[in-house]
DNA sequence: ACATAAGCGAGACGGTACGTCTCGTCTTCTG
DNA sequence: CAGAAGACGAGACGTACCGTCTCGCTTATGT
């Protein structure tokens, strides 16, 4: 009953302000559950629980499950700064694939193992594991690539696609399987896409 | 696939035989639901109703959703005949790679990749995974290239592990991450881990 | 997949019967929380835990919590047996009016007081407690009044609706507004009604 | 009424005043919501939000909802003034209950009666019933009769309990059981109690 | 011929989680 | 300071499935 007329119109916002530590408490508690148990794993009610958060604290900042587990993981999944080129082709790309092994290998790696599972039945999962996992890595490895194929690292005719890719391809593939992912993998690899001179 | 849930012995028992038409109506439900709502819209109440089927009925068949799914998607997957060994590592390579690219094109393309996905959290499954799906092949595979080093297709030192896993890694890797599985990606492969003399 | 012609048509029912301990128990458990902490206090979760019932059971049973409350309340409000008349107005009233506050002071005392309150709400709950609370005993009552008044126990101009109503009408203003329902207090009310002679 | 949570002091205090446009569209929303939905469907949110008003704007003037639909409803259920003793028993109870009918028919009458409804369940819009619709009218009733029955108007011995309180007792019997509230109707209830001479 | 032993459609059962709603409290900002 | 707005922890609401368990029936042996 004060001022009926609202007068400024652009007020930034009215009423408390959300709470970052609940941001922060509801991000941590979905990634603990998500990489313990998977997608199926994580309940709203647990999160809520874990976080010591009410319920309706979750659902006002995400509409539903889905995109919760995207935001969380999102934050998780961080990707490690990209490595500057150093100039070796074979370093460079040793380098880069002992990091995406560190992540398989680390506290992360269960969170990714999980994301990479789910993404498949969930697109959004799928967009967001592209975008924050996979995006920058890829283009910095195939910029890796194609330098070193305009210094003569790399024979003229060298398939680009198939040897930024093997690198991730064969990680993946041994994180998937169980495979173990010994110190000495990436060098194996990159014995494998860049032949040793 | 046989039935998860066993029949028990293989003498004629007692009682009314498990009728294939219900084998029949939970499968074509099961797919149906899967093509047009994805995993989670796949109920075991919604396929029961489907193919007019008591719940019963489907539980007697397999122990839980998630089998049903993959014994649903599985059928199309079984593995292709292993090809005899033709003495060209290349051609052989081509081959195998083509038949199981041929897999993750196809009807059964979205149900492999559900398989794969779901093995992450479900250890039985990630066993049956690598029975049915990788094991035979990938047995094959490093046949077919061990026998190349002894007859000197391959240097010496080769690494054989990750020659034999390169080809499907790269063939998974551009399956789940959707990139595209063309025609040519086969001897793409082979060129790299097999280099054309 | 058996007969796909239904054949005898008139079969009662299919599926696994309700089970009758389980009314028992919802029952119980709803009115015992009922009596601990009013109505407000009676919770369908409670009521399950209580009952160690899922609370699909409940809501298979009843729509929602009042109607599950009404109808735990309804079990003992059905009416006692009608009196024969004995040909002594006073005698019969009294009796009547007895055996109502007896309702009133018991067990179902609370319950009886719900129901007449949820009904001004709920016009089925409302029809449905003349008939089963107030229909029969209001006839009945109305039936001494008319039969002593051709005997000329009554005086010929009596209000016939005013005499039936004022017994029930009295009883029920004390139990609402929680005056003492004494044992003489239906003799008291029928000294006003029927005049001693 | 006052407000129930104090001003504190009743000297000038400092800061701004609350604003009695509060109060009234306060009022006015609980009244309809109650009227409309009865207890359960009025709502703090759903006051604020028809009043136009911040929930923290309630609770500034009441503690719980409770307290806030009993005042409302206190407001809405204002007793009339209490008429004089014209020294003619049969005719002030004839207006007593005539002015109590009034009320039962008017506008107020669905409150009123959901009022009376809903008390039974909350303990506090009991207590404020008793208060501010029972109580005064039967004290004044009360007195009526005794002082008839001093001046002879009433045979000595008359029970005084059953005679006050037959009056308002039969009224909210017919408008609960939603029996006709004729015009003729306290006449016909002051010649039971108050036989004509 | 007739018991014995499943399989079947239907659906109730104890649970768990969903997403919504309201409670009463607590900021935050504007007037 | 009052007031509008609205976030917060708590917890009940009524719904939807889960995987299990009767129920009355049908269908197949194996005596």
């Amino acid at each position: 009953m004060t001022n009926p007329v609202p007068d400024t119109t652009d007020r930034p916002r009215a009423g408390r302000r959300r709470d970052p530590l609940c941001d922060e408490a509801i991000f941590a508690a979905t990634l603990a559950l998500f990489a313990e148990q998977g997608y199926s794993g994580v309940t709203i009610e647990g999160v809520a629980a874990r976080a010591g958060v009410g319920k309706a604290t979750i659902y006002r900042r995400y509409p539903d499950k889905a995109q919760l587990v995207v935001a969380a993981v999102h934050v998780g999944a961080c990707v490690t700064d990209l490595l500057p080129d150093t100039g070796d082709l074979r370093a460079n790309l040793t380098t880069m694939l002992g990091s995406l092994m560190g992540l398989l290998r680390g506290n992360q790696g269960p969170v990714l193992l999980a994301f990479a599972a789910e993404r498949i039945r969930y697109p959004s999962l799928d967009e967001e594991f592209k975008r924050s996992v996979i995006g920058a890595k890829r283009a910095h490895i195939r910029h890796l690539v194609t330098s070193a194929m305009e210094r003569g690292e790399l024979p003229a005719g060298t398939d680009v696609d198939i040897v930024t890719e093997a690198g991730p391809a064969l990680l993946w593939y041994h994180a998937l399987n169980r495979l173990p992912l010994t110190d000495d993998l990436p060098r194996r690899i990159v014995d494998l896409v860049v032949p040793p001179t």
